[in-house]
DNA sequence: TTGTAGGCGTTATCAG
DNA sequence: CTGATAACGCCTACAA
């Protein structure tokens, strides 16, 4: 036995489904009409089939957040923002995972298609081909929080990492650190190559060599503890970490090791999420304006949703430094 | 202009829409036919409709999680076991946020109705007659990861806090500690009373005297660290904190204090999240088997969508704890 | 105010 | 193997 469908209510009230939908959907209907709707669609336990809804009406309601791993605090920054946006517009947001690679971001963009929700906001970490392709053939406007080629036509919203390595960089140098090293995630993502650049960049600005480099496997926690001797090995005064994440992996390296943060070690952190406030010691972290980006990229969400039509545009959201405890 | 749809296919290919729809789902077809529906679908760059794709074949292939806080690293051990499971199962995971209030979680399950997922896992954290009831009406299968009446007559994975709380105050007093403080969420939620009960009754297990038992605003960092001041006031020897986030707020207070921890105050989480392992000092914490809870109730919704009938489950997972630094 | 009927875009059945 | 056609469940002119 099968849900109960509008005829079945209909029947059920001994009215027509339109008056039923018509009731349902609060437009015009005579007390006792609504009475007797209300009633059989009590009885039957009737609810609608959103499906079939939007089928008609042609909007979902729903917009979908793609990010990489739930596990990383800076996407719950984003979400957080990117959730008050779009629940203002009315919208419901749901969130959905990747994982790293980009043929899983592609194929989720591909099965994402015209249908689920009206509109997609992604994350990706990897960037290639197939993944702008996908979607530009996507069918339901998409955004790109991060960077792909401006060819790609797509509206982006991205972090100045390079103007943020900065940013970190002249602080530790300002605190008499030089001897800095650099802990990344894995160099073929996009953040990883822009991280890198930036640092690389950074130094040069000041006429520093780095004390050395080391790329984590991941960006998470465990990969930063599992590399934090090898950053070691370099006796650098102070390291920068492409995330928090990293940076609270190495930091607990340190300590393990016998060091003093910030003492013996500075540590800088990027992303400035919410793990950079709970870790000990409080993390000196970049923000790359995780939440601002989430706001912007949901309102170029909802514009294009508004206007199809209308030309891509591509947004750069500038950085700043959240100075805590972990630095002198 | 609106997207192509099958029809528009079927006319540019010069055949019915019933071959394009064949073609597309990799049923029997000459070489020639796939060969011109293809071309016909990249020219047009058609992209099938999900919707009315399910809409015909009863299925979304999409399950969704709703939980309370996406910033609660508890959701996020829950979030990657359900993920693994439906996954394997051949479902999407969309994870959408309800709030901690009651009213938003109902308006979700009510607004979920059938439709745009196969089926619903909610970790409630109030959970009133309206709630039971939306989830009864809401069309499509439910399983709560949480604890609501037997009544209601659904599948529910719970966790066994009270035995969790148990294994904290043993572990305490096996290390002579015995003036124990609670540190609680609110008091009005579901885990909330659960934990205060587990409490109350596993110091009486003792014969000990609750050192001070505090209430925070909410399960969250900063509300842990607001009322840190509180907690101190009764010079506990220990506090046991109703979730790893406010563990983590109370350990920046102690420390802002003055106080070693695990010297002078020992502190235990709940959860056993990934903040525990990346909190300093690493935090001894209950682990209420979340990850086991998020597998079991994936299970469960898998099988209840296969079979509605089903008479519903109640499962309890037995919790563990685990012991890191934060404790002697 | 209410009912009838057509169509949203797809898949599945059933002839050819 | 292919094509026409009837659903899927709902909304909305249009007609009564």
């Amino acid at each position: 036995m099968s849900r109960p469908t509008i005829a079945a209510v209909a029947q059920a009230a001994g009215v027509s489904v339109a008056s039923v939908s018509r009731v349902l959907n609060g437009l015009p209907a005579t007390e006792e009409m609504a009475e007797r709707v209300q009633r059989a669609v009590e009885q039957l336990g009737y609810v609608p089939d959103s499906r079939a809804r939007s089928l008609k009406v042609g909007r979902t309601f729903q917009l979908t957040l793609a990010v990489a791993d739930v596990g990383n605090p800076v996407y719950v920054t984003m979400m957080r923002a990117v959730e008050e946006v779009v629940s203002a517009a009315g919208y419901r947001l749901v969130v959905t995972t990747t994982g790293a690679d980009v043929v899983d971001e592609v194929a989720l963009v591909r099965g994402m298609a015209r249908g689920y929700a009206d509109g997609l906001l992604i994350s990706p970490i990897r960037v290639d081909e197939d993944l702008v392709k996908s979607i530009r053939e996507c069918g339901v406007p998409v955004v790109v929080a991060g960077n792909v080629p401006a060819k790609a036509g797509v509206d982006t919203v991205r972090a100045n990492s390079p103007k943020g390595m900065l940013l970190a960089v002249d602080h530790l140098v300002a605190k008499g650190r030089t001897h800095i090293a650099f802990l990344n995630g894995p160099a073929d993502t996009v953040p990883g190559t822009a991280r890198a650049k930036g640092f690389a960049d950074a130094l040069k600005a000041h006429d520093l060599q780095p004390a050395g480099e080391t790329e984590a496997a991941d960006f998470t926690f465990a990969a930063g503890r599992a590399v934090g001797g090898e950053v070691l090995r370099s006796q650098p005064d102070a390291v920068i970490c492409a995330n928090d994440l990293l940076a609270v992996g190495l930091m607990h390296e340190l300590v393990g090791a016998g060091l003093r943060v910030p003492e013996d070690v500075a540590v800088v952190g990027m992303d400035d999420s919410e793990l950079a406030e709970q870790s000990f010691p409080p993390l000196t972290s970049v923000n790359l304006g995780s939440a601002e980006r989430g706001r912007r990229a949901a309102e170029l969400l909802l514009a294009r949703i508004e206007d199809n039509d209308r030309r891509p545009r591509r947004i750069v959201v500038q950085p700043s430094l959240s100075v805590r405890r972990s630095t002198p």
